[in-house]
DNA sequence: TTGAAAGCGATACCAT
DNA sequence: ATGGTATCGCTTTCAA
């Protein structure tokens, strides 16, 4: 591979003055730059990009930590933060981590590695603990809320789309609504901010056999409630439905449809194209515009800025 | 920041003996590495990746080129992308770019320049005869039928979709179907082969005010259909709409429920929930399956393989 | 087993 | 205006 030495060589001048032309710097006379750069195009040549960044000591880019890319949470987050990185000089590398705490560490390692001049989580297998060791090696964003700790945000007041979803759910006379969860109660801090919330307006804790996790696709929903309908013979004992998403819940609509009953009240959530069609109300969680913020956040550099976007029930 | 000749330094040995250690690799004692291992952890240390990517020549990261991220279309393929590098040591880096040439042309200059070991391109502003120029610099491999050009593609035989589709629409008794594209028949080779195929089927091409381009959502297939009833008052002059994608399907479907007239036949395409939801017949072109396998093409550099997959059409 | 030194391919300071 | 040289931080070869 022809580099700027072989450049200097063929031209009769320097690599540092060849260097000043690449960079459009000022001290280069008509002549050199002339030179010069015929001699670029003659030899084809173009800078290596790796050693500009060694040299600058960044790496220009921003990596996106997504459990998983086919889920329209992180589709939306995603697009959202790569709508807003168009216009700047930073570019997004996708990082896969399927929860998986080892991954997540090799990300965060990877930074200390100046492989990334930031990180965003969209969400976390990691504690915002263990996480927390890790903002000194550069900018990191998180899409959910931090609570105590000390790691920069950008999320969602959820409870606020919630405690309207729950309101409305109540003045409806509902009583015993079910629920789809990513994510167990444990493992997860939406989770429990839901429940905490429906507990807070409707007074208890449902019960385990009306709370199901592992739900994120259209199908899981669909599975769930087609289990739930069977092994309650077509009576369930619930009253609503309280999914993670619209997709979720227009499975839970199928199900429904397919045992040819009427459909108890279903809440998604994401404001997806999916509820839209089907006319489910749903929990808009501004996905796109806290992608925004998030790279934002990250890529100038906001030292520790906390910032949150009240979630939206919609009804429809 | 440390770098590996402070911990050479400190712990009195040399930096490539701290090489070998940081890499596992032998003819190490068990002493040295003892030592150094304490002293990397002392001082907080990890290897610049920058540095390493300089000296390895090697960047392990490959771009994809996206015109927009929202699109069904591209996420599908992402998809099949960002899963198949899961289990790889390659990274994605998204590069959109809006079909703009000016934004391909750069992406296509930082192969040149190393930055990427490779390029997928799901979609393409600049001709394939211009993109054939740049080959040379690394595997570049496109996810659209490449025709005669020199270009490593893996791509959906589209026309084995189409066909099926418009001998079905045939024996539906459709006679002046109309048509939803994203782009106009001169900038995008799938319009024409869908257009192409038509002709070949129905023995004409369809009158231009039939033919709709620049649709691409749910909202844009609402408006140009709610449009066309408008000015045709309700009584429009076709009797099927062969559309772009299930979403823009949607909300074809959407505008003649808000008209309360009953829909002609609708075909979507991508097989999407969307369309799945709303029993829209659908052309499925294996979207995720062709970014797989576009990922393992660029990343283990088939020389110029060109693979096709057979589009089908999905009645519901 | 260990280390000195030469890459990798740029940028930038300091002379001239 | 131009060039020499140090620098960025690591890997690898060759000798010892």
């Amino acid at each position: 591979m022809t580099n700027i030495h072989d450049i200097a060589k063929k031209s009769g001048y320097s690599a540092a003055t060849v260097s000043r032309v690449l960079n459009n710097r000022k001290h280069v006379s008509t002549k050199a730059r002339t030179v010069i750069e015929a001699v670029i195009r003659e030899m084809d040549y173009a800078p290596n990009e790796i050693a500009r960044d060694l040299s600058s000591g960044k790496s220009g880019r921003i990596g996106v930590i997504l459990p998983h890319v086919a889920h329209p949470f992180f589709s939306q987050l995603l697009n959202g933060i790569i709508s807003s990185a168009f216009s700047t000089p930073y570019q997004i590398v996708v990082l896969p981590s399927e929860y998986d705490r080892e991954r997540e560490l090799e990300y965060l390692e990877q930074l200390k590695r100046r492989a990334f001049d930031g990180i965003i989580f969209t969400s976390h297998g990691i504690s915002l603990s263990e996480l927390s060791r890790f903002v000194k090696y550069g900018p990191i964003v998180c899409c959910e809320d931090p609570g105590k700790a000390q790691v920069p945000a950008v999320y969602a007041r959820r409870d606020m789309g919630y405690r309207e979803a729950f309101f409305w759910l109540k003045a409806q006379g509902v009583l015993r609504p079910a629920f789809l969860f990513s994510r167990p109660y444990e493992k997860s801090a939406t989770t429990r901010l839901t429940l905490d919330t429906y507990r807070e307006i409707f007074g208890q804790m449902p019960p385990e056999h009306r709370v199901a996790s592992q739900i994120t696709t259209y199908e899981d929903g669909y599975r769930q409630t087609d289990n739930w309908l069977k092994s309650q013979a077509g009576r369930p004992d619930y009253d609503a439905v309280f999914s993670n998403g619209d997709t979720v819940a227009a499975g839970v609509l199928a199900a429904y449809q397919k045992w040819q009953l009427p459909p108890p009240l279903i809440i998604g959530q994401e404001n997806e194209l999916a509820g839209q069609l089907l006319g489910i109300p749903t929990i808009d969680h501004h996905l796109d515009k806290i992608g925004a913020l998030a790279f934002r956040s990250v890529s100038e550099n906001k030292p520790g800025a906390q910032v949150s976007l009240d979630s939206r029930f919609v009804l429809r």
